[in-house]
DNA sequence: AAATCTGTGCAATTTAAACTTTACAAAGTA
DNA sequence: TACTTTGTAAAGTTTAAATTGCACAGATTT
């Protein structure tokens, strides 16, 4: 019906834009990052192509500084990289343009990190398990024994656990779960469904 | 070598059990929860049995009425409940003892809670750009037109990246993901690997 | 060589989250 | 009825995380 003009039809657009970067933000933080990530994650999706630090600071009102401690965050979770733009000196950044891609990116870089931890404190306790059992004598409560083996019982269980973690990392970082979960595009204009 | 008393044994062991409660509060960050969260998980999981704010208070060391705001929260994320105890006035909570499950419900319980925030941007998204057409005139730029159609395009990718964590949170809930990740315990002294 | 630009380390500040204290309602007990 | 006990709401405090400002190194240009 109204007619708007071209200002204000582009100001509309844009601020449906923006709706969508804020609840990547927001949606992000299930992750366990600051929404930051998610924003600029949002930011330069939006924009399609790679931003630089002063133009992402300009895009958030936020320093520079925090933008460059954001990108390198999000660099070392996997979800951007540099990308080199002749004649410019610049850094500039780019993100992981597939939303399930970024997913798996990082829900592999930190449950693996989480198996990486607690490997290490298993063969920590199982080494003091092995030397407390050397103190045990014949007249150490049988209490000391029940919750003895206990604990060998809860570090089994523990090393069930995380192996089925690392598992399911493997799972979604191979790739496997599209073939069990495939991505579902309503409009297939395209029969490429599975690549990669 | 060196025979140690039973006190000092059950200290060692005490000690033990702290460690992996620590790392239990540690991993549980990963949800996107706080790691009080994950220690009371700890503390009731290697407790053995339901316990009341009173006892989780002291065994923190943190106040009652923080207690009281875990357990809400772990009731409301699906891994704790109250357990009714004859005799008590008092409530008592225990937790999911298997970790698999933990998994499934923290994993779940964010995502869904995504899910739902999401389509219901998107269905108000997908109305502001129906109404934005009918405010196009011919004189509008080719600029409106493209970010126009651009927008449409992300929202249906974002509509199928939705969906896909939909079918993934299904597949984890129904328990699923079992037959393709199948949790493998060591010494089977068990046969019922599955059940429930 | 001086001047500029770019990214980042570091300390300081702000903001948000975790946690506590106080108070009180609901339910039980004497 | 008055007195406890229990859980939690509400507001205040502390702690931790996010963010900034400054400073400076390395690389580039003049």
């Amino acid at each position: 019906m109204a007619s708007l003009s071209n200002d204000q039809l582009l100001q509309e657009i844009k601020s449906c834009e923006d709706l969508l970067t804020d609840r990547i933000a927001d949606n992000m933080e299930t992750f366990g990052v600051s929404s930051t990530v998610g924003r600029l994650l949002g930011i330069i999706y939006m924009n399609r192509e790679a931003m630089t630090l002063d133009s992402l600071a300009d895009e958030t009102g936020m320093s520079k500084t925090r933008m460059s401690q954001v990108m390198r965050q999000m660099i070392s979770l996997n979800i951007a990289e540099k990308e080199y733009v002749k004649g410019s000196r610049k850094d500039h950044y780019n993100v992981e343009r597939d939303y399930a891609q970024t997913f798996i990116s990082l829900f592999t870089s930190n449950w693996a990190e989480v198996v990486k931890r607690n490997t290490s404190l298993e063969r920590r306790l199982r080494e003091q398990i092995r030397h407390l059992e050397t103190c045990l004598t014949e007249d150490s409560s049988e209490d000391v024994k029940v919750r003895m083996e206990r604990l060998q019982q809860e570090l089994d269980e523990w090393n069930t656990y995380y192996n089925w973690i690392n598992n399911l990392v493997a799972f979604f970082e191979s790739g496997e779960i599209f073939n069990h979960v495939p991505i579902i595009t309503p409009n297939k204009k395209e029969e490429e469904q599975n690549e990669e």
